[in-house]
DNA sequence: AACTTTGTACAGTTTTTACTGTACGTACTT
DNA sequence: AAGTACGTACAGTAAAAACTGTACAAAGTT
């Protein structure tokens, strides 16, 4: 059941495949915020066949174990792995949340969706003191129409934060994949 | 009609109030991958009364021209902004995309479909090799348990990014506001 | 209670990324 | 065609981020 019971041939056929699906998965992790490093770990627990201690981590990713520390706790405030108890073992588990979708909603709503909760703040607040320097500098025109100006942009603003709240809403309670459905894998080659 | 035409005071209290807001708008730049002052410069191109050249943001970020040469180049290849032509200058004009909504769809079309697809080819070829290797070992079953614990991790992070792609597709297409419907901007403060 | 084991804070180092100044190619002007 | 204005490539520098080793706190073991 272990890749460690094979031979030395059979295990580097299997880690020659893993490792090129590994580095693609670190290098787009990216997108995600995290670093390279970071993602490798997340593709090396991706392939593992039982949770990992810190120790296993770095002893395959050759590098040190405050690293792996550090790493793991990256992965685990994107809820991109779990935390897992083991009757036995002192040390901590790790294993990778292999439910991506799972993981993809929440990356938005960890995220993006406290980005867009300060920014809607931010602008109301801003809007607030907008229509304060409306009413004191009413007849200035030119203050006026920069004024206005700022406030249409920033309403604007304002409804497109909201729109993409509900958009995460609608990831958060699943709502998304009643428009766009899962499908099972593929079960051919 | 623009600010420049006002006094020093008024200018100030304009900026002031702008000038958290593009901070924030700034600092929340990095989901997207840019950098923390290039998302400045779009904080300050989103409030700017008119296109803008090289010169004039180098003047406002007080920073060089070359790098407003480099932090254009980043928001126009996210299509974050646009190149503007004005008869009578010679110089190039910038100006931000003021649809958000384009802004967002553009940015998982250009980024997160890349990746997308690079994950999906890397998959293809790895579960191809899978199956060869799953026939050359056949009749060792440590070899094939290994092999199949893969291949099913592979076929549903396929199925994953397939699903990806549509969502995107359903982004591109404009799919995405029949579900969530974008909703016009609040007219009071 | 002394001894281990485990995870992480912190300081120092290395590596990467961001930024600047110069120098040059392109294109417009006279 | 010589001159000027503009944008960017490139090399060097400054700043930031990633990584390591040490040291220590917390919890388990004897």
């Amino acid at each position: 059941m272990s890749l460690y019971q094979l031979d030395e041939e059979r295990q580097a056929a299997v880690q020659k495949i893993r490792k090129r699906v590994i580095e693609n998965i670190g290098r787009n992790m990216d997108l995600y915020g995290i670093p390279l490093s970071t993602g490798h770990l997340y593709g090396l627990l991706y392939f593992a066949d039982k949770p990992m201690n810190l120790d296993e981590m770095g002893q395959e990713m050759k590098m040190s174990k405050t690293s792996m520390s550090t790493g793991v706790r990256t992965l685990l405030d994107n809820k991109m792995v779990n935390k897992v108890w083991e009757k036995g073992s002192r040390k901590d588990l790790y294993e990778v949340e292999y439910d991506w979708y799972q993981t993809f909603v929440d990356f938005f709503d960890i995220k993006w969706r406290k980005s867009v909760e300060s920014n809607i703040l931010v602008l109301r607040k801003a809007l607030q003191e907008t229509e304060k320097l409306l009413k004191e500098y009413e007849d200035d025109p030119v203050m006026v129409a920069v004024l206005e100006a700022d406030r249409t942009k920033m309403r604007e603003a304002v409804a497109y934060y909201r729109w993409l709240e509900r958009l995460i809403d609608a990831f958060v309670d699943g709502d998304i994949f009643k428009y766009v459905p899962k499908e099972p894998p593929e079960g051919g080659s």
